[in-house]
RNA sequence: GCCCGAGUGGUGAAAUUGGUAGACACAACAGACUUAAAAUCUGUCGCUGAGUAAUCGGCGUACCGGUUCAAUUCCGGUCUCGGGCACCA
C-alpha cells in the first residue's frame, strides 16, 4: 500500500514497506522481472487541519511531507523505481479519476440520492466521524446533529453478489479478511412485506425471520420516517423525542451501543397476516437509509427487540420453542433466538414447522394477499463518495438550471484544484470561490454552477495500483498494453486495518474498470499479506472543554512494577504525571508514531530493517520497542566478523567434493537445511523472523566448527557464501559488501537464489523421543530405514520403558515415522 | 452492540500437517579478557520438589470443560486485549 504523506514515516511503514522490499528482491533472485513501485495517497483531512494549524495550504505541506519522507524511503534502502511515482494530488493523475467518473455517471453507476452526516451547528460544517468527539465537534464543542444532504454514491450494491462470489476465487488472501468481507457484503435471504394502515397505505419491512411473524407486538420506525412526521404533527411531546433522535452523530458503533430509546407514535398498523392491530413506535436505533427505515419488532426472539420490550413495557410473545426449553418474558435466554432447533407455536396454521418451512409458508400467504415476497438483501450500501471539503479530487459535475446536473465533457478535463487555498474549518472552501464554482452548462451554453464537493480520498486509493504499470500514459487511465503486461498484482502488503473498506473498494474499482475495457481479469490482487499493526502507548492530558492532549511516548517516562506493568507516567518535560491510554495503532491523531529515522541514523538501514523483521512475523500485532535492536545489529557485526576471518585468511572455493569429517558433514547438513527451510520462509511462510534465526544458528555453528584443513576451509566458505545470500533479501547493503569479499569480481546482484544439494541433506541415523502415555522420557538413535516392528522392540527394551512398565505389558505402541515412538500402559 | 483476530518465561518470540513446549534473540546474573570501563567471548536463565552433586520427579502455553495414545495446535464456553463498523487513512 502506499502511504498517505503524514510527515514522516512511522514504523507501520517501514515494516510494510521492508517487507516488500525482501520479498522483491528473493523473486528477483528466483529469477522473476520484479516491478517495486511507490506513490502517495495525498489527498486528505489532516492536510486540512494541519493547514488551520500552521496557515499554509494543504498543498505545500502535502509536498513538502512527499519530500522528506522520499528521503526517508530512499534511506530504508528500498528498491523502488521511482520513475513510477505516483502522487493522487495531481492533475495528471486525478484527472482520470473524473474522467470515470462521467463515464459511471452517463452509465447510471454514480447517481445523487441524500445521505446523513454529522453536521457540526457551529461551525456550519460537515464531520468526518473521527472529529465527533462523544456527540460533540471536536473544534466547536456543539453537540452535533444529523442532517440529510445530497450525495453522489457509486452503485456498489450492483456488484454485491460478483464481490461476494469471487472471493472464493481468492486463494492467495488470508481466510480472515475473506470474512470480514463476506460479512460485510451480509447476502440475506429474507422477506419484504408490509403493514397495512389506513386507505390502502403500507408500511414495509424486511426480516430475515419471518418464521417469527407471528410473534410481532409492535413496528418501530425511523424518526425521520414517514409515518413518524405525520405522528409528530399534533403531538408536541413526539415531535419533541424526534428532535432528540437527530442529536449525535451517524457513526454505526455509536448508534449500536447507545441506550435504545422509543415512543410510541399512537399510530397503528394492521398485522398482515392476522389483521390485529400492531402500535408503531419511533425508535432511535432504527435507521432511515438503512433497509426500509422500519423494522417488525418480535420481543420474543429478539435480543434488542426484548429489552425494549421490557423497558416500555410492551407485550413479549412467544412464536417459537424449543424441545426440552421453558419460555419466561423475565429474562432473555440464548435460544429464543434459534435458528436450528426452533419450531412455530402459537402460530395457528404455521404450528411445528421449523424456520425454513415457516417462511416459505409464510412468504406464500403474503404473496397471495399482495402484501410482500421473498426477497434477497444485502448489508452493504451504495457507496457515498460527496465530501464537503477542499482537500481532494473535485467531482466533475456542473449544475445547470435547465439540463440538470451535466457531467464535465472530456475536453474540459480535469477540472483542477486550486492549490493555494488554506481552509478555515467552516464549510467548504471551494463553495466560497466564485473562480471555481462559476461556469457555463456545456450542454446548452447557459450560466451554471459548477459542483464543489470532493470525492472520499478512498476512490483515489482504489485504482493507483492499476496506475503503477503506466503512470505517465496520458492518453487514459491506464496504457491497456502495459496493463496486460502487469495485472494483476502478484503481491499485495497493506495493514489488517484495511481488510474491509480499502481492499473490498479497490476489488469494486478493479471490475467497474474491467467494465470500462481498461483491465483485464476479474481481480486486483492474487496474493494479499495483511501486515498486523504497529501498536504503540498513547498519553494524553485533559485539555480545555474535555479535549485530550496526546503526547508521545518519546516525551514520557513510564514507571513500572516489577511485573514491568505500567504504573504510572510524566511527562520529561516538566515532572508531571500523564494520563496512561490504550495501547494503538500507531497513529498522527493519538500523537503515539515513532520515527523510524533515529534508529536508522544510529545503525543503518540494514539493522533497522532486520530488526523490524526479526520482531514478530509479519501478519502479526507488533508492540513497539525498541529493545533488542542492539541485539540485531551485534549479529550483522558477527557475520561482518566471521566473513573477514575467514577471508583473512585466505579465499577458498567453496566445497565442492573431498572427504568430510564428521563435524563437517554435520554443518553441512544443517547449512542446506537450512536453504530449505529459508526458502520456504520467504517464499510460501513468509516468516522473515524464523528465516532470520535459522541464518543465526547457521552462523552458531560455524563459530563452533574449529577445523583448519583445505576440505573444512572449503566447507566454511560455502557456509558464509550461502549465510550472505540467505541474508541479503533483508540486509542487502552489508550482504553486497561482504559478498566482493568473499567472491572478488563478482556482484550480489547476478546470484540467484541458493539450492539445497541433495547429496548434503541424506541422513543415515535420526533420533526419535521415547514417550511413556505422552511424556517424553527419552530418545533413541536408530538407522534412518528401521523398520515399524524393529522399532516397537527397540522402544519396549528402552531403559525408561523398562522402569515405567515395572515389568507389567504395554497396551499399546504408537509410531511416530521420523518422530516419535509412544508406548502406552 | 455487531464482525474479525490475538493471549506461550522478566521481554520479543519458536514449535510449518495433532507428535521433543520455550528454538533464535533481548534483559538479567556469573565468569574470562582489561589498571578500569566499554566492546568481545564463555556459562546460567519457566515455576516447583527431592538430592552435596550428577541427576530424577511434579506442574506449566489467559481461564473452565471436552475429544485423543498424544492438544500451544481441534471442539464448546468464559475473560482480557487489539482491529474494523461505511466521512481517519
Amino acid at each position: 500500500m502506499f502511504p498517505y504523506p503524514s510527515g514522516k514515516l512511522h514504523m507501520g511503514h517501514v515494516r510494510n514497506y521492508t517487507i516488500g522490499d525482501v520479498l522483491s528482491r528473493y523473486h528477483q533472485m528466483k529469477g522473476y522481472n520484479v516491478m517495486q513501485p511507490m506513490g502517495w495517497d495525498a489527498f486528505g483531512l489532516p492536510a486540512e487541519n494541519a493547514a488551520m494549524a500552521n496557515n499554509v495550504p494543504p498543498a505545500a505541506w502535502t509536498y513538502s511531507n512527499i519530500e522528506y519522507m522520499k528521503q526517508q524511503l530512499k534511506s530504508l534502502g528500498l528498491g523502488v523505481d521511482w520513475s513510477r511515482e505516483v502522487s493522487t494530488c495531481k492533475p495528471d493523475y486525478y484527472r482520470w479519476e473524473q474522467w470515470l467518473f462521467t463515464r459511471l455517471f452517463k452509465k447510471g453507476v454514480i447517481y445523487k440520492k441524500t445521505a446523513v452526516v454529522n453536521w457540526d451547528p457551529v461551525d456550519n460544517t460537515v464531520l468526518a466521524n473521527e472529529q465527533v468527539i462523544d456527540g460533540r465537534g471536536w473544534r466547536s464543542g456543539a453537540i452535533v446533529e444529523k442532517r440529510d444532504i445530497p450525495m453522489y454514491f457509486f452503485r456498489i450494491t450492483q456488484y454485491a453478489d460478483e464481490l461476494l462470489q469471487d472471493l472464493d476465487t481468492l486463494s492467495g488472501w488470508p481466510e480472515q479478511v475473506k470474512t470480514m468481507q463476506a460479512n460485510w457484503i451480509g447476502k440475506s435471504y429474507g422477506v419484504r412485506f408490509a403493514f397495512p394502515y389506513g386507505k390502502d397505505e403500507k408500511l414495509w419491512v424486511y426480516t430475515t425471520r419471518a418464521d417469527t411473524i407471528m410473534g410481532v407486538t409492535f413496528v418501530a420506525v425511523a424518526a425521520e420516517h414517514p409515518l413518524a412526521t405525520q405522528a409528530a404533527q399534533g403531538n408536541a411531546k413526539l415531535a419533541a423525542f424526534i428532535e432528540e433522535c437527530k442529536q449525535g452523530g451517524v457513526a454505526e458503533a455509536d448508534i449500536a451501543t447507545m441506550e435504545k430509546k422509543g415512543m410510541d407514535t399512537g399510530i397503528k398498523v394492521s398485522h398482515p397476516l392476522t389483521g390485529e392491530q400492531v402500535p408503531v413506535w419511533v425508535g432511535n436505533y432504527v435507521l432511515m437509509g438503512y433497509g426500509e427505515g422500519a423494522v417488525m419488532a418480535v420481543p420474543a426472539h429478539d435480543e434488542r427487540d426484548f429489552g425494549f420490550a421490557k423497558k416500555y413495557n410492551l407485550p413479549i410473545k412467544q412464536s417459537i420453542a424449543v424441545k426440552d426449553q421453558n419460555f419466561s418474558d423475565t429474562a432473555w435466554q440464548e435460544w429464543y433466538a434459534d435458528k436450528e432447533n426452533g419450531v412455530c407455536v402459537n402460530s395457528g396454521k404455521y404450528d411445528g414447522l421449523n424456520l425454513e418451512k415457516a417462511v416459505d409458508a409464510i412468504a406464500a400467504d403474503l404473496n397471495a394477499k399482495g402484501l410482500g415476497e421473498k426477497k434477497v438483501q444485502f448489508r452493504l450500501r451504495d457507496w457515498g463518495i460527496s465530501r464537503q471539503r477542499y482537500w481532494g479530487c473535485p467531482i466533475p459535475i456542473i449544475h445547470c438550471p435547465t439540463c440538470g446536473d451535466v457531467a464535465v465533457p472530456d475536453d474540459q478535463l480535469p477540472v483542477k484544484l486550486p492549490e493555494n487555498v488554506v481552509p478555515d474549518g467552516a464549510g467548504s472552501p471551494l463553495a466560497k470561490m466564485p473562480e471555481f464554482y462559476e461556469c457555463t452548462c456545456p450542454q446548452c451554453g447557459g450560466k451554471a454552477r459548477r459542483e464543489t464537493d470532493t470525492m472520499d480520498t478512498f476512490v483515489e486509493s482504489s485504482w493507483y495500483y492499476a496506475r503503477y504499470a503506466s503512470p505517465q500514459c496520458n492518453t487514459g487511465m491506464v496504457d491497456k498494453a502495459a496493463a496486460q503486461k502487469w495485472l494483476p498484482v502478484d503481491q499485495y502488503i497493506g495493514g489488517i486495518e484495511h481488510a474491509i473498506l480499502h481492499l473490498l473498494y479497490a476489488r469494486f474499482f478493479h471490475k467497474l474498470m474491467r467494465d470500462e475495457g481498461l483491465v483485464q481479469g476479474n481481480e486486483p490482487f492474487v496474493n494479499l499479506l495483511t501486515q498486523g499493526m504497529v501498536v504503540a502507548p498513547t498519553f494524553y492530558r485533559d485539555g480545555e472543554g474535555g479535549k485530550k492532549l496526546w503526547i508521545n511516548p518519546a516525551d514520557v517516562d513510564v514507571e513500572v512494577d516489577a511485573k514491568a506493568r505500567p504504573l504510572g507516567a510524566k511527562l520529561k518535560a516538566d515532572g508531571l504525571p500523564v494520563i496512561i491510554g490504550g495501547t494503538e495503532k500507531m497513529s498522527k491523531s493519538k500523537n503515539n508514531g515513532v520515527d523510524p529515522q533515529a534508529i536508522i541514523d544510529a545503525y543503518g538501514a540494514d539493522t533497522a530493517r532486520l530488526f523490524m523483521m526479526f520482531a514478530a512475523p509479519p501478519d502479526q500485532q507488533l508492540e513497539w520497542s525498541d529493545t533488542g535492536v542492539e541485539g540485531s545489529f551485534r549479529f550483522l557485526k558477527r557475520v561482518w566478523k566471521a566473513v573477514h576471518d575467514h577471508v583473512e585468511k585466505g579465499i577458498v572455493t567453496a566445497y565442492s567434493n573431498g572427504e568430510l569429517s564428521a563435524n563437517a558433514k554435520a554443518l553441512r547438513l544443517q547449512l542446506h537445511q537450512t536453504i530449505q527451510k529459508i526458502d520456504d520462509d520467504y517464499g510460501r511462510r513468509k516468516t522473515f523472523n524464523t528465516a532470520i534465526a535459522a541464518v543465526m544458528e547457521l552462523l552458531n555453528s560455524l563459530g563452533k566448527f574449529d577445523e583448519d584443513g583445505a576440505v573444512a576451509r572449503s566447507v566454511a566458505q560455502e557456509v558464509l557464501e550461502n549465510a550472505v545470500l540467505l541474508l541479503s533479501p533483508i540486509a542487502p547493503h552489508i550482504a553486497d559488501a561482504l559478498w566482493r569479499e568473499l567472491r572478488p569480481g563478482s556482484k550480489l546482484v547476478d546470484q540467484s537464489f541458493p539450492k539445497a544439494d541433495p547429496a548434503a541433506l541424506v541422513q543415515n541415523e535420526i533420533e526419535l523421543m521415547i514417550q511413556v502415555n505422552g511424556k517424553l522420557r527419552g530418545s533413541l538413535l536408530v538407522a534412518k530405514d528401521t523398520d515399524k516392528a524393529a522399532l516397537e522392540q527397540l522402544a519396549l527394551a528402552h531403559e525408561a520403558v523398562v522402569k515405567h512398565l515395572a515389568g507389567g505389558t504395554a497396551k499399546k505402541v504408537v509410531v511416530v515415522p521420523g518422530r516419535l515412538i509412544n508406548v502406552v500402559i
